[in-house]
RNA sequence: CGGGGCGUAGCGCAGCCCGGUAGCGCACCUGCUUUGGGAGCAGGGGGUCGCUGGUUCGAAUCCAGUCGCCCCGACCA
């Protein structure tokens, strides 16, 4: 590309509405423009970004017999009440009607799409397995847009699936993805780490994320490094063990607590430590009303019990408890509940003695509390959320809290699709049996984010090679000056043919607004062609990510710049 | 959906409290000079002050409503 044809709008100054750094840089590099909230147009550079992503992602995903697909973002919204999804998505899906007032769905991910494609086709297990994947826009109308790429409602995501007979199939075409995803993330330079996690509203029997670390992403992982323990804090646990407890039991009693609610507020007042503490929270869950237990410090953690109470759980209203239990949600306790409903405690409280709680009645507490004497809990379960340093369960390492990004998710479904659509093979003994099926995703333009908010500075973008829209400029300097125009062409043609992404920079432009812009777009090599060191049969190079900046004979910097470049390759190739 | 902030030229902002000719920097156009880290001088163009209604002799400014955008939370592949 020549860049005094191309169409490249870079800002000087930060767009006042982002906030995090792949946001502003994204805009300054005219790599993408809003048009709504959470909607972006890609403008050439960003489009080229993602070019380069789509195709190494293509790549990875053929490597292993994936077959790409296109398939309509518009859907009917039959097909999304066949299994359910129509509910479920709720106003997450942007929804239309046809001038026959048919209506339908903008495809917020496309697992009844495909499963539609593989019941009306696949019909005996000799078929299978198969691997069909799609690079696609998916709408999502989310309540929330924000950070940029990070989470929009109308964004490009990989959404490859899997086909098997059996689970046995299904374990495999799963570790296919999960190797692929190793690489694909490895060869977009991030530093990823895969966590167990929650399926949500994909739902099936398991699922990973594949996270990168960043204090602009919206999940919250536990991890050690070393132990190589990680885990979204949603799912993570610690080895964190209550040790028994021997202290002579102090009378139960009742105190009077008028007014001290929270057990921060009780526990001043009654000058006991928190952790003393038995913190009582109602629940309603699809079986009704559940009191929950945990120590006084711990904080609840509902993803945990959420498989418990079913999806639809909730914290109880303050009405509710006042007539279930006869007193103010701050002074509940489990003492004197067994039988009125279901009490889960938390793993740490199992050898509790001498604790604090509610005494179900406004403005008292109970003290001299022993578990499993004065109460018995229904069951014991982790239901607390994890904490910085905490002992990680595999080798009992300080566990750390991170922000991270995900980027990529990979389901076990089973049959949570095949079987309500009809999605059925015949199995080596002639029976009809629901397709196994995998869905595995990857955000595309979230992939972009991620490579900028991980590798940038002051400057700009510090892309990896894989990535780069371009990988070297060859920048003119007084671009009128013909010599100078001749070797910057020259120079351009032989990168091209070298294989490189080649920008020209033959603007006629002051050089320090030059080099400013190619700083910020973050080609990964410079080369500058000036008049002075033209005279001297010299070149300039520069490589980005090291700031490294040498002028050299025109041979030697050519091959300085291959080694460059052939070190700048290594860094993203998987060993 | 709850809380907060902001809508004034393409971008970044001031003016609003205290009503009275709509401003600054960058960008843009013309000319001259300039060419190694986002140039200088001179001249110039560009605004229904988000929208609607109200108060007023007079509204960017005060009041009400509404729409949009950003942030925090809730929620969320």
């Amino acid at each position: 590309m020549r860049l005094s044809k191309a169409f490249l709008p870079t800002l000087k100054e930060v767009p006042a509405d982002a906030v995090v750094t792949s946001h502003k840089l994204m805009l300054r590099t005219g790599m993408v423009r809003p048009l709504m909230a959470g909607v972006y147009s890609y403008l050439p550079f960003g489009q080229r970004a993602a070019r380069k992503a789509m195709d190494l992602i293509r790549e990875e995903m053929d490597s292993f017999g994936g077959q790409e697909f296109s398939l309509p973002t518009i859907t009917p919204i039959e097909l999304w009440d066949e299994t359910g999804r129509n509910s479920d998505f709720g106003n997450e899906m942007f929804r239309l009607k046809d001038r026959k007032d048919r209506e339908m769905a903008l495809a917020p991910t496309h697992e009844e799409v495909f499963c539609s494609i593989a019941r009306n086709e696949l019909r005996s297990y000799k078929e299978l397995p198969q691997i069909w994947y799609q690079i696609q826009i998916k709408f999502r109308d989310e309540p929330r847009p924000r950070s940029g790429e990070l989470r929009t409602r109308h964004f490009i995501m990989k959404d490859a699936y899997s086909f098997d007979v059996n689970e046995e199939g299904l374990d495999k075409s799963y570790q296919l993805h999960r190797d692929a995803y190793q690489r694909i993330f490895h060869r977009a330079g991030l530093k990823f780490f895969i966590v167990g996690a929650s399926s949500g509203v994909m739902g099936g029997s398991g699922s990973e994320e594949f996270m990168v670390e960043s204090d602009a992403g919206e999940d919250t992982c536990a991890i050690n490094e070393e132990s190589g323990y990680a885990a979204n804090v949603e799912v993570a646990t610690s080895s964190m063990k209550d040790e028994a407890e021997t202290d002579e039991a102090v009378t139960f009693a009742k105190v009077h607590t008028p007014g001290y609610k929270t057990v921060e507020e009780v526990a001043a007042f009654l000058k006991l430590d928190p952790s003393r503490f038995i913190k009582s929270l109602v629940y309603v869950g699809d079986d009704g009303p559940v009191m929950l237990l945990v120590r006084g410090d711990d904080e609840l953690n509902e993803d945990k019990v959420l498989p418990i109470l079913g999806a639809a759980m909730r914290p109880a209203q303050p009405e509710e408890v006042k007539e279930l239990i006869g007193a103010e949600v701050g002074y509940l306790g489990p003492v004197g509940l067994e039988g009125k409903l279901p009490i889960y405690a938390d793993l740490r409280l199992k050898n509790a003695r001498n604790r604090a709680t509610g005494a179900n009645e406004d403005e008292y507490h109970v003290v001299g509390v022993q578990v499993g004497d004065t109460f018995k809990p229904d069951k014991f379960m982790d239901l607390r959320m994890v904490r910085e340093g905490e002992p990680d369960p595999i080798g009992g390492r300080p566990l750390k809290i991170v922000r991270a990004i995900e980027l990529g998710h990979i389901f076990k479904l089973g049959t949570k699709y095949s079987k309500p659509m009809g999605a059925t093979v015949l199995n080596e003994n002639g029976k009809d049996v629901p397709i196994i099926m995998g869905s595995y995703g990857i955000g595309v333009g979230r992939l972009i984010a991620a490579a900028l908010e991980a590798h940038s500075d002051d400057s700009g973008c510090v892309w990896p090679m894989t990535l780069a829209p371009y990988h070297v400029a060859v920048i003119t300097l007084k671009s009128k000056d013909e010599n100078v125009a001749i070797e910057g062409e020259r120079l351009y043609k032989m990168m091209q043919e070298k294989g490189l992404d080649v920008a020209l920079d033959d603007r006629n432009l002051r050089p320090g607004f030059k080099f400013k812009d190619a700083d910020l777009l973050g080609y990964p090599f410079q080369v500058v062609v000036s008049e002075r060191n033209l005279a001297e049969g010299k070149l300039e190079i520069k490589r980005r990510r090291t700031g490294e900046q040498e002028v050299l004979a025109f041979d030697e910097a050519l091959t300085q710049l291959d080694e460059w470049i052939a070190a700048e390759w290594d860094l993203v190739t998987p060993k």
